[in-house]
DNA sequence: CAAATATATGAGTGGTTGTTCAACTAATCA
DNA sequence: TGATTAGTTGAACAACCACTCATATATTTG
């Protein structure tokens, strides 16, 4: 039995009074179908997550979803404090991650702001410093 | 004038046929303007999608999520496939983000998503896929 | 076609992060 | 008090990331 399983024993034993081997599967089993649970794709949810976890990324999509409106590079580029060529592949890097949508005129692209990205600040908005 | 700039009046003549500078002083206003209306406590939001946007400590919000009660580190440390230091370390960063509580009982610690962490989820599960 | 422009991409690099190991604290119990 | 146990913390290090610079692509214009 590995050290991890004699803790959950020792827990069980304590809460319940008693704990045979049948009660240690039957917890971990239960654990084990919990995690089961977990979304098929919690790929895309980890990059989305990591993407809008960074201070440029997270501007650039402040600043698209204030707006309100598609915007050009060149409109992101004067009021973010990186390179264009950061912007880029900041865009990239949202845009991949389903945060963005891209769309291109002539010499120009525009972009903005996906639902996926919208609501998750909005929950941000929402659950400020409101936790349990 | 800024390279920056001189892209933005581009932009500007070609979609209002003309532009002066003041043109680009009111367009840039304006973005400022957006940009500023980022939340005061950003650094909180930027922790929390950084911090929920690793496996492990996704995993592990998961699983409380999933188990829909205060669940032990023993009872955590057994699901999740690092060793208890680094099941430890995830918790703590979780706390520090507000994504879980911490409750002691003896020499037993339990944890529990707050508010903020299921309402991130819950957008993850709302929004796969259904992006614009 | 050549020049200019808007943006994208790749390589390189310093800084950050996640993990493990070892040492530590706090609680229980003999 | 000493031993045991649950969990935490710090150091160290490999892996990863975000930035800049240089270069490339695609579109428009002369």
């Amino acid at each position: 039995m590995s050290s991890q399983t004699k803790r959950l024993e020792r827990l069980i034993t304590e809460k319940n009074g008693g704990c045979c081997d049948s009660d240690i599967e039957e917890r971990l089993g239960s654990l084990r179908s919990h995690h089961s649970e977990v979304p098929a794709d919690s790929d895309a949810d980890l990059t989305a997550l990591k993407t809008l976890g960074s201070e440029t990324r997270y501007d650039i999509v402040r600043l698209l979803e204030a707006a309100n409106r598609e915007l050009c590079v060149c409109e992101i580029n004067p009021i973010v404090e990186v390179s264009g060529s950061a912007v880029s592949h900041a865009l990239s890097d949202l845009y991949d991650a389903g945060l963005v949508t891209r769309r291109k005129d002539g010499t120009w692209r525009y972009y903005e702001t996906t639902n996926r990205a919208e609501a998750l600040l909005k929950v941000l908005d929402e659950t400020r410093e409101g936790d349990r």
